[in-house]
DNA sequence: TAACATTACTACAACGTTTTCGTGTTGATA
DNA sequence: TATCAACACGAAAACGTTGTAGTAATGTTA
């Protein structure tokens, strides 16, 4: 195995010491120009460059961060790897990546992968099973170990850490009464079951949009979906299979709000097939704005999530606690940023 | 800053050595079974947990590897990145990411970064902008200094490396053959410019197809895109324009070919915009087997590319070379492995 | 009882850096 | 000419491990 240079080596062949090379690729006052000229000119001949692990050891940060996320296969987490990515890279930060796959053991497992000192700190959004279980235990030992941690999208009030979320309620609210005030009379929800937070919480601003509006909700028009392996081939035909009862039970349903883009161009598609002329006779609103949105047909208006702001406003504090950490600051109390959504207006809506 | 725990301060608690604690933990026949049970015990309730970086130095291996893409955005990328993960982490190696974000310098800037000792090996697929400048230099040098590279997809034949293809120009050409025995007499190809390898690869299986059933292949038919910044929203009018011109002008053409799903999407788009019948006035087939494909109306046939095979098998290569390198084995030659592509019937053909 | 094995440890070097603290050689000053 | 800076460099410790080579204190054998 050839290894690569390193400084002892080039002290050997310029016959100085360790100390005197490094200093001089440093520039440092104590060497002569001479000497500085002569180590760097041969240290460029040989492509020196110094040894990561090492400096990671010695200064006790390794200037790489983690990100947990549930599921690479997803255009709103692939954002946010974007954003974080930017925003470590242009501070001289690597991005390491790990995937729970939605499983909690799994999140567990890369977690303890990373945090034996392969990290300064994770970014993090919850597995499915995580949520389930309610176990948090895994986030509650990085912090005491003092490794810092900021979740995004998926969180979970419990743990005590800087979080960044868009305002799901909010973000709800704001497209169902678009679709109120466009003159949809009778919406529906596709949405999640309520241990995905942010399916609860879109649905909270769904049902608080409509009392604003003096509107009663209606248990029937509330679809909460069991999204248990959503991505997968099978449980599309599910998917379908209730949207389609939905609108053969209520004729007259003009609106559909719905928690992701799948869902809300799933509901266009059955729609259609059934003789529904969208926006005309039926408008629909979806959350997240992926490929999926900019190329359905019609093209499905959304509430924009941001998720490469989220992604580096996540690296953004989590840097900042890094630092604090490092240079033993006094702690911030932990923040939750929201990040504000937007309604992305397009063909699905009139 | 709080520190981890470490050998050191087990040793000086429970007033042994170093290497005594060190050999306990490794259940050393060296160490006495009293001795061993007392540190163990007591590591454990120190949550100990030995320092990575430490033993990265030590052993001259980071176990984690590298992966290099030009845009995480990008389903088929993510795939791959998929698949590396999962064969990596089965096999103890975690991943790190870096962005190219198709540009030639933060590619370099990138794989910098990371060939510093970070990591053990990378995985590679080309930025365009290093496709158009042929400048390979940084990858003869990742080599030279015996770091492991093993690319995929977009990779180029001077390069002395192991590497992960489809067949391009055959799923090309199975894609063409398809249209041609559904019936399809006039195919147009919406393809990239040149020197995106794939785009050539692509168009080449198309021609063969049509050569193998003795048609002539028309100029005005094949339709190369220029893909820069194919994401950005302007330019997918560019590309909706040239499908309308297409169409406008060989009204009899009955079947597309598109190398990528995005420009076969945005074709049955525009087709049916303007009247035509999917897939009774008009085939299509796409290549790569995205989100988009599943869900677009009707969904798209597809040549799949199985973009997590691919990063499975670059994961092995890539590991396999690195313990080559590690143990000193003689070098095997480099070899180049092909992912079969199948082709996916949807409703977008007959 | 002298020589030797075995047991159960410890010391130390090494991985590649950086940095603090010497230290020997100049030249200038009193 | 004795004293002292300034200069240019080297030695060594430290980061946290592991593994090799020692080393005391026992017990065993001839």
């Amino acid at each position: 195995m050839k290894k690569r240079t390193t400084l002892k080596q080039l002290a050997r062949e310029l016959d100085v010491s360790i100390s005197t090379v490094s200093k001089a690729l440093k520039n440092s006052p104590e060497i002569s120009q001479d000497t500085i000229d002569r180590v760097k000119a041969f240290a460029k001949l040989l492509n020196y460059r110094p040894n990561n692990i090492a400096l990671s050891l010695k200064n006790k940060k390794t200037k790489t961060i983690g990100i947990i996320i549930p599921d690479i296969v997803h255009h709103f987490f692939t954002k946010v790897i974007k954003g974080v990515e930017k925003y470590a890279n242009s501070n001289g930060y690597n991005v390491i990546v790990g995937l729970s796959n939605e499983s909690f053991s799994n999140e567990v497992i890369n977690m303890e992968m990373l945090a034996n000192g392969s990290i300064d700190g994770f970014i993090i959004s919850m597995s499915r099973e995580t949520m389930q279980r309610q176990d948090y235990q895994h986030y509650t030992e990085t912090l005491n170990e003092d490794i810092p941690l900021v979740m995004f999208d998926r969180v979970v009030a419990e743990i005590p850490c800087d979080k960044v979320i868009v305002d799901d309620t909010k973000g709800a609210e704001i497209a169902v009464n678009t679709l109120i005030n466009k003159g949809a009379t009778k919406i529906a929800i596709l949405t999640t079951k309520d241990y995905v937070s942010v399916g609860r919480l879109r649905t909270k601003g769904y049902l608080e949009a409509l009392k604003n509006h003096g509107i009663n909700p209606i248990r029937d028009l509330i679809i909460k979906i069991d999204d248990e392996l959503l991505y997968e081939e099978e449980h599309l035909d599910v998917l379908e299979k209730q949207v389609r009862e939905l609108l053969l039970n209520h004729k007259d349903v003009n609106g559909i709000f719905a928690v992701n883009e799948l869902y809300a161009v799933v509901a266009m598609k059955v729609a259609k097939e059934m003789g529904y002329e969208i926006p005309n006779d039926l408008q629909v609103i979806g959350f997240t704005d992926g490929m999926l949105s900019k190329h359905a047909t019609p093209k499905l208006s959304t509430i924009s999530q941001h998720g490469e702001s989220m992604g580096s406003k996540a690296a953004e504090l989590l840097i900042q606690r890094i630092d604090e950490r490092v240079n033993d600051l006094p702690k911030e109390p932990t923040k939750t940023v929201v990040i504000s959504t937007n309604l992305i207006q397009r063909g699905s809506t009139k």
